[in-house]
DNA sequence: ATGGCTATTATACGCTTGAATAATTACTCC
DNA sequence: GGAGTAATTATTCAAGCGTATAATAGCCAT
């Protein structure tokens, strides 16, 4: 009855792990096959070293959300560059892979069904989701500034909540049949879509389209 | 020890029962809630009942999801009248209630989750999601074509994606944050976004907006 | 009114779950 | 290089899961 040999990790390292080991069980087996043995099976661990790190599955569940929704927003947030450029930007890259893939829908809609009935996974979605409307909202606000169009605090607001869902909606049937859609062509949709709702154009200058 | 009395009830509406129980549990606890002990409860009958109907646990949720999709999409396709109208009560329906609350993206979510691992699920979602793009392609072709407009074939199916893109954004941002907007200020969003996006006004004639 | 059919209840079984605790072993520090 | 520390493994536990089967009772035909 030899045990098993075992390496002793530094604590973000570990923590890290066995985060991404929860997001592969989510991802391949859905929320109810995510349980603390299969996720130490993914992260190479025991059962037991879990609760060492988290002191309850529903904590390892909420660091693991907070993970996905920085995935999902932190890149579009940091565009740089002139407002027209950090607009289009942040368009593609919420249109693109790593953003749009299946498996970021499987994890959002795992979470997402969770945080109806879960206090505490509904804290975090609001906290992401504010975030990311503002940012747009922001970017909007100096680009159609730039253009010397209206750019008043109503109409931002209305124009993000019509952007924000427009490339929501495109963002879900990328992730949902992305294999239907031609390269680029969601990309292409949402400019020319924004543009409409804009009343500007953008230039798609530098880009694969 | 006297056994609870019962009623036999006519197959259909028993089924229909257990199928509601079961979209109440998983609205009001999440899917790994929705045990056939606590559906039995919310039925008011015994947990062996429900096997006495359906075969395995994964059947009675294949069949409540196909109930999901139904509500959430066949008022919208049953749209009459003449083009405009038809387009627009589209609209309507998809984003106001009971299409648009939270109980909605509950179910929705959880079942999609669900569906990325789960093969009977995805060809049931794939299903309602053809069927309802394909009533848009439709609608879009028929109101573009009175109106005298580009009604390509290749155009309604960019059209259709933009459009749906941009209802299942809303319906998302509706669900998710209802109480953020005022009453019919999606609907008035979504009404504008899409003149935009077909180049082509709307009579909002008969609206509460 | 009653006998038979079957919808329904009741109970049990084997498994898996999250959690708790005890035993061990890899690594640090002197 | 040996002792101490705590990260990790191993084991256990009660609860809840889906499923299976036996017992019961509501209801319909006669």
């Amino acid at each position: 009855m030899t045990r098993r040999t075992f390496h002793r990790a530094p604590e973000a390292e570990r923590r890290h792990d066995l985060i991404e080991a929860t997001l592969d069980c989510i991802a391949e087996f859905g929320l109810e096959g995510a349980t603390v043995r299969q996720i130490a099976v993914k992260a190479g661990v025991t059962a037991g070293l879990i609760r060492h790190y988290f002191q309850t599955k529903e904590h390892i569940l909420q660091e693991a959300y907070r993970v996905v929704i920085a995935r999902l927003t932190e890149k579009a947030e940091r565009v740089t560059g002139d407002p027209q450029t950090r607009l289009r930007d942040f368009i593609v890259i919420n249109l693109t892979e790593p953003v749009t893939n299946s498996r970021s829908l499987s994890l959002w809609a795992a979470f997402i069904s969770r945080a109806s009935v879960d206090p505490a996974l509904a804290a975090i979605h609001r906290e992401g989701y504010l975030g990311f409307r503002d940012a747009l909202e922001g970017l909007l606000h100096d680009f159609l500034s730039e253009r010397g169009a209206d750019a008043s605090k109503e109409r931002c607001r209305h124009l993000a909540i019509a952007v924000n869902g427009l490339l929501d909606g495109l963002w879900l049937e990328g992730c949902l049949a992305g294999e239907l859609f031609e390269k680029d062509e969601l990309v292409d949709i949402a400019l020319t879509s924004i543009e409409a709702l804009l009343g500007q154009t953008i230039d798609r200058t530098g880009l694969s389209v």
